[in-house]
DNA sequence: TTGCGGGTTCAAGCTGACTCGAAGTCAAAT
DNA sequence: ATTTGACTTCGAGTCAGCTTGAACCCGCAA
């Protein structure tokens, strides 16, 4: 019923079948049969592989991703909640990055770890041991 | 004149003394000099390792790093912008990401990629072909 | 003179998520 | 009967950004 070997799999979720050998080595999704030794995918094992794909495109690892596939309710939950904070601190920190390049290019010279006295003057304070974090509160 | 060796830079930087080695194989940042044999640093060199340690925190590559540092005006400036566009992009998928985990949050069965007919339904639209970007799409 | 701390080089290992190449297998089509 | 195409396994290679280990050197203090 349904199972389609791995050339077809690969195709429907825009995989490589390399890689569906890969999960299926890393035990992450694996074929429900094999026909004549090779790996035979049912609607099941596509739709993990589908939550592995959404999950790996918006950052998750696949062991964290494979995590909340597998655990039961309390505990996958408590792992999406972390992973939501986790986003959290990435975006703050984008945000940061974002603030410190467009601070850069506010720089009128020609080459500001130079020339630019502002610019000189922070990085100097981080070589007195101030740290990134603290610069980047400053500037929030 | 305030020359030191590598130890104390690493220790000011709050870095490593095998990164320093490093990115000087790696040409990032060479020390001016050397007594005995050994790497000697000055503050222009502290400044460098500071922008980067600043640039790699932030998520820039120690290569789109050490171009911002090395190119001239206007190609640092195209360099940067596109740094912060590709931020923006980091950001909306990471907010994509907290999205779509929170949906998953807001699943009341305890195995939503078993039993939650929303989720499967979503899962298998993505087996039929559907990309990632057009379900985000849709969730904006 | 010996020991010590802090350097040096070079080569190899580590993580994560694959990708690739070589050599072999299998079923179906010609 | 043979070829084709899709598959199999296994081992190694890729990328970034380091870290670790082995073996060695250098100047200073006891």
């Amino acid at each position: 019923m349904d199972l389609i070997p791995i050339g077809q799999a690969a195709d429907r979720l825009g995989l490589n079948p390399s890689t569906l050998r890969y999960y299926d080595e890393r035990g992450l999704v694996s074929p429900p049969a094999r026909q004549a030794g090779r790996r035979m995918y049912g609607p099941e094992q596509l739709r993990r592989l589908a939550f592995l794909k959404i999950a790996h495109h918006v950052g998750l690892s696949l062991d964290t991703a494979a995590a909340i596939l597998d655990a039961p309710d309390p505990q996958w939950r408590q792992t999406v909640r972390e992973q939501i904070a986790e986003l959290d601190r990435l975006i703050a920190q984008a945000q940061g990055a974002q603030k410190f390049l467009t601070h850069a290019l506010s720089c009128p010279t020609n080459h500001p770890t130079r020339d630019c006295a502002a610019m000189i003057a922070t990085l100097d304070r981080l070589v007195e041991g101030t740290t990134v974090e603290q610069l980047a509160a400053e500037h929030t």
